[in-house]
DNA sequence: AGAGTTAGTAGACGCTTGTTTACTTGTCAA
DNA sequence: TTGACAAGTAAACAAGCGTCTACTAACTCT
């Protein structure tokens, strides 16, 4: 056994954001993460202190949904309107993005989740925006978004594959247009 | 003490919808309810079975989204975009709503929700419109139902309440009735 | 080579969970 | 009035939880 504390917390680290990912906040129990990640349940509170707060740093792993919303403002509903219509469509979602949609309803976790959900999402659309109160049209984005989330959640995926993919595409490509115009 | 099995029954049942519907499935208990329905623990795993089960009875409570889905299809935009708003000011949310909302991931609840959600509101949207693939559409004004409502558990109420509410309500008008059209 | 630091481990702690069993008590028909 | 059935109760069950303490063993520096 070779000792790095930093390999092994990372290793930890990403048992946690794949596991959340996968099943929940609730769901996951620290001892499914320390046997993931190959480590002692008790190096999983000494490196990362509480369950909370392994959520959060996992959370803070860093989303590619923040490259989408980066780049040329004119085509962000496009952009938005393709990520949404490959998350509906295939089950290959990123893990902090999934984390997200299944992290529940944990009263310890809500101040984090909306704290990222506000500054990765929110705020960086409501940069995008030019003309009055961008944050209430950056809001109306964020619930396109996280209702995608829900409904791959609930409905599973490929719940749209039978149907035209590109068809949705366009509806929600108008939609995000006018939440986010002017 | 009065000996009279069916109120006891509904006052659980009253008690659990309430309290699943503020606190979210995993973080309500049976001793909980129990307490506030001012009865035996026992008594709710004898009227109703498991949690779970006890769960899907308070869900089939009936909910007021599915008056605002029935009537005339032409203004099935505007009422639901006129509900949501409505939703995202106002804190009081009717408790079956909010138990969508706040049900979380637990794995023996997941397919009660999405009956519940399927029957409810996708149908029953899908039932309304003309025109090819329905359901897709009517899953579309799902995912802002949805949406609207993690929003809402995330951000709290009164969210948009410093800004104005006939704006966001326009908006949405506008968003449902391109994810409807034929 | 030896001492000190630190990664890693085993196990227990106390607490909570959903559920069940054995029991008591109220109610109503005969 | 009595006996039976049903409503209600107390307590325990077994299992699981997050967290912490005491310990072992590997690595580093002098």
């Amino acid at each position: 056994m070779t000792r790095d504390r930093e390999a092994t917390s990372r290793r930890i680290l990403e048992a946690a954001r794949d596991l959340f990912a996968a099943h929940g906040y609730d769901q996951v129990t620290m001892r499914m993460i320390a046997a993931e990640a190959g480590a002692n349940v008790a190096l999983v509170n000494r490196y990362f202190g509480t369950k909370a707060a392994l959520f959060a740093e996992a959370l803070a792993t860093g989303s590619t949904i923040e490259s989408v919303i980066a780049g040329d403002p004119a085509g962000l509903a496009s952009r938005l309107a393709h990520r949404l219509a490959v998350r509906l469509q295939s089950g290959a979602t990123e893990p902090v993005t999934r984390m997200v949609d299944r992290a529940g309803t944990s009263p310890e976790i809500q101040a984090i989740l909306r704290a990222h959900v506000e500054a990765t999402v929110v705020k960086r659309i409501a940069a995008q925006l030019d003309g009055p109160h961008p944050e209430q049209r950056a809001l109306l984005a964020a619930t396109m978004i996280l209702g995608t989330g829900s409904v791959r959640r609930l409905f599973g995926p490929g719940v749209i594959e039978a149907v035209d993919a590109e068809e949705v595409e366009a509806r929600l490509r108008a939609m995000f247009e006018i939440s986010l115009r002017p």
